[in-house]
RNA sequence: GGGUAGGUGGCAGAGCGGUCAAUUGCACCAGACUGUAAAUCUGGCCUCUUCGGAGUUCGGGGGUUCGAAUCCCUCCCUACCCA
């Protein structure tokens, strides 16, 4: 019989950061009851495989599963097979395009990919839900749909929204909370975890578990992760995102340069560390907080090694008004086609580097002085200038950085 | 099914026969400043260029014209209204 820590050990855990629990004193009655019974709560928690690269936002309620993971519960990961066709529409304007069968399964397997960084999968129940809607019969499809009315389905903001804004609102979206709530019937799910837009969502699942005379789950939501800009929703379409496949030293990069006024939320939703320390340490130097942000988040990802290095690095290269190169640049090898007299026109060795994307571009931020090269950082003005070629010579535009190497 | 309004650069949104590679805002890139944050100012933001220009763009295709993003035909798509 498994031991779980007491009780108001794991409310501590699971309460921190949440966004709204759905309801608290059933979450403790569970647990309690888990706890006396040595049975783990079984926790969902779905995604729709509708994309490919999983990002910090996604993983504030993956991060939760963890949690819940950490203290002895059953990790339920439902795979959206059959919902993705559908659509989710929460926190939609518009409609979303169904997708084909080939692209979710393609996208179901990179997607645990990249979840077993943050969940330990091989701990937890992996169901598509494909596995009970494939055999979804005409006769169970009424009673789910008897199971609510179209009053209710409307009063929700998102289709109010729409209906105002005049933009369209499909039947077979209506489909998808219930599809949800039904997965929880299929699974017996004790808790269900999902972002502050999914909560109605989520308490369909109450409603459907009811009827099928289950206990209903808790609904457990998190806050919806800001990106990079400080101001929308993290997601791939705005461009705003940290990705879990991205090397050590991007990641690092982009949370730098998150604004300031984001550190806070970014810590409690990304980062074990305790209120008090954020307050300590959001209270500091805005610097050094971000610079300790950044190395958390990579640190998760790649490990302290990798964040140490990239650390030094960023410190090497900016500290001092930037004098220093990082260790890590990436290399580019130069044909010896394109070296003329052992030198290479600049604007040519710009986009051979990838610095720029064209030669004209090239040839304008010469102009605007972003580029150098070399240890003493020479700065031709001239777009027609060359660059006497040299094995290792590093090269910078702007911020862009890299290392040369001769073919 | 009927009617109306539309489809323009990453997005929003002007232009409505030549002076349009296309006003403007946002986003983005770079320079100054700085903590590679924010704010601010400046320059840039289709491709190539011997910097004079040249070549491809305004839903797809066809046409009218010396000349079209702008006019005509046709196809595709979207939104709204009526049924």
């Amino acid at each position: 019989m498994p031991a779980f820590p007491p009780v108001e050990d794991q409310l501590a855990v699971l309460l921190r950061g949440a966004a709204h629990v759905e309801k608290a004193d059933e979450l403790r009655k569970k647990l309690e009851r888990s706890a006396a019974t040595g049975t783990p709560l079984r926790i969902k928690y779905g995604i729709d495989p509708t994309g490919f690269d999983v990002h910090l936002g996604h993983t504030v309620p993956l991060r939760k599963l963890r949690q819940f993971q950490e203290l002895g519960h059953t990790a339920v990961l439902i795979i959206g097979t059959a919902t993705a066709a559908v659509g989710d529409p929460s926190g939609r304007d518009s409609s979303r395009v169904g997708l084909t069968t080939e692209q979710i399964d393609a996208n179901a397997k990179t997607y645990l990919e990249q979840i077993a960084k943050v969940v330990d999968v091989s701990k937890a129940e992996v169901r598509p839900n494909g596995e009970w809607f494939n055999k979804f019969g005409f006769a169970d499809m009424l009673k789910l749909l008897g199971s609510t009315t179209v009053q209710r389905m409307l009063e929700r903001d998102d289709f109010t929204n729409r209906i105002k804004a005049g933009t369209g609102i499909y039947l077979h979206e209506c489909l998808y909370p219930l599809m949800q709530g039904w997965d929880s019937v299929e699974i017996r799910a004790d808790v269900e975890l999902g972002g502050t837009e999914q909560l109605y969502n989520l308490m369909v699942g109450r409603d459907l578990q009811r009827g099928a005379g289950q206990e209903p789950q808790v609904c457990l939501t998190m806050p919806i992760l800001r990106g990079t800009d400080g101001e929308k929703k993290m997601g791939k379409s705005v461009g705003n995102y940290v990705a879990l496949n991205e090397p050590a030293k991007d990641q690092f990069g982009k949370t730098m340069r998150i604004p300031d006024n984001l550190m806070r939320e970014w810590f409690t939703l990304l980062t074990d560390r305790p209120a008090a320390e954020i307050d300590r340490i959001v209270g500091g130097h805005p610097n050094e907080a971000k610079k300790l942000l950044a190395g958390d988040v990579v640190t998760f990802y790649h490990g302290p090694d990798t964040a140490a290095a990239v650390l030094a690095d960023w410190n090497k290269q900016f500290a001092g008004g930037g004098k220093g190169d990082p260790d890590q640049i990436d290399e580019v090898t130069i044909p010896a086609v394109d070296i003329v007299d052992g030198a290479v026109g600049a604007v040519k060795l710009i986009v051979l580097a990838k610095l720029a994307a064209s030669n004209g571009e090239a040839r304008r931020k010469i102009e605007e002085g972003a580029f150098n090269y070399g240890p003493d950082r020479a700065k031709p003005a001239d777009p027609k200038a060359t660059v006497p070629m040299t094995d290792g010579l590093v090269v910078r535009l702007g911020r862009k950085v890299a290392r040369l190497r001769l073919a």
